[in-house]
DNA sequence: GTCTATACACTGATAGAC
DNA sequence: GTCTATCAGTGTATAGAC
């Protein structure tokens, strides 16, 4: 083979997500990413020096993708009720589309719950200095207004993000449960949730 | 040690998922499991044949604590908002008593989604005959009236079950991303969550 | 950089004494 | 029923040839 080096520790970094994914930093095995990479086990230490390493640096980038979007939309300017159809539709269908990443940092950020600290303090930092006064600030205007009752802007982020990613996390459950497994009546349901869920949390607020 | 059989299988199971609920199916070993018990690896074995077979008795121990409670209330002849209000405080409480359950069950299933369908067919088929028709009759005579607009059962029961469980399972995340990684004013949140919850839901479909 | 071969540690499971 | 000792298998990691 004469693949460059960037080639190479990239296709390993995409064979770690597709087994870390599935089965978990417990669950993997360094066999299985190497035959998922085309490779030998040997070379996923010769570029990560062990599995520690490697799940490090696949569940970085995992939370890469997701994190930075909650705060994206709520510093923007729009007005609320717009903000929050936004972001609803913009998280759902990232996460419509990669269903399996939120069960996953849930997992491992529940096997070693001292790391997300590390990953986050500074992007917390910003979300506790910048998005939330900004947030709360435009609810307080418009309950000044008389067009929404006043709401602590943590209750309606995590109400946002509870409504779009426990349908996703929890599917195989509610999917049996609810839907008596199946899939395709189950993947409708999702789709139309989108909209209840703006709908939802918008009606909650708005004095009508 | 002159023990009864009965006395050291529950002990073996206490122990077990102690060290399953933290450590997963994966992560837990066997020698732990013994550790927190008192007792040898051996006598694990001689109890349940396998490590898988201990976990699975683990497994359905902590299900059966928590599906029941999803159809009781909602059979039950209480008015539909009384129903609402009686759900998320039952199931809050019983959940931040027992905060790693539900994190550890969709760990699990996402581990193995098959073993999930197996263990609640027949549960699925009772609330799919019983709970969500007497639901939906419910819902559709008070939009009758007038008192409601409209909602499909299961999407109320999803948003119930999302804004109760979600902020549990994803604690470790959102306490740092939100709150500065305070667990005080994370509990804080938590406690005054319920009441916020059923309050959201009402008046989401309440027409005033 | 990539491979094969192998060292080394750990873990689930069993055998056998008491 | 409970223990100690041990086996067999598997998994991470390294050595060394190419």
């Amino acid at each position: 083979m004469v693949e460059l080096k960037q080639d190479t520790e990239n296709k390993i970094l995409e064979a770690a997500k597709i087994v870390f994914l599935q089965k978990g930093m417990d669950g993997a095995r360094m066999q299985e990413i190497a035959d998922e990479a085309g490779i030998n086990k040997a070379l996923l230490h010769y570029y990560f020096r062990s599995k520690e390493k490697l799940f490090e640096a696949v569940f970085k980038d995992v939370l890469g993708d997701f994190f930075p979007k909650i705060s994206e939309v709520m510093l923007s300017d729009l007005h609320l009720f717009d903000k929050i159809k936004h972001f609803v539709k913009e998280y759902s269908n990232l996460l419509y589309g990669k269903p399996y990443i939120p069960g996953f940092i849930i997992m491992e950020v529940n096997r070693n719950p001292q790391a997300i600290t590390n990953y986050f303090s500074s992007y917390a930092e910003k979300i506790a200095k910048a998005n939330l006064p900004a947030l709360a600030k435009q609810i307080l205007e418009m309950s000044k207004n008389g067009e929404i009752r006043p709401v602590d802007p943590r209750h309606l982020i995590m109400s946002m993000l509870s409504m779009i990613v426990f349908p996703i996390i929890s599917k195989p459950i509610v999917k049996v449960i609810l839907f008596q497994n199946n899939d395709e009546d189950y993947n409708q349901f999702l789709q139309q949730r989108a909209d209840y869920v703006s709908d939802m949390i918008i009606n909650s607020i708005k004095i009508k």
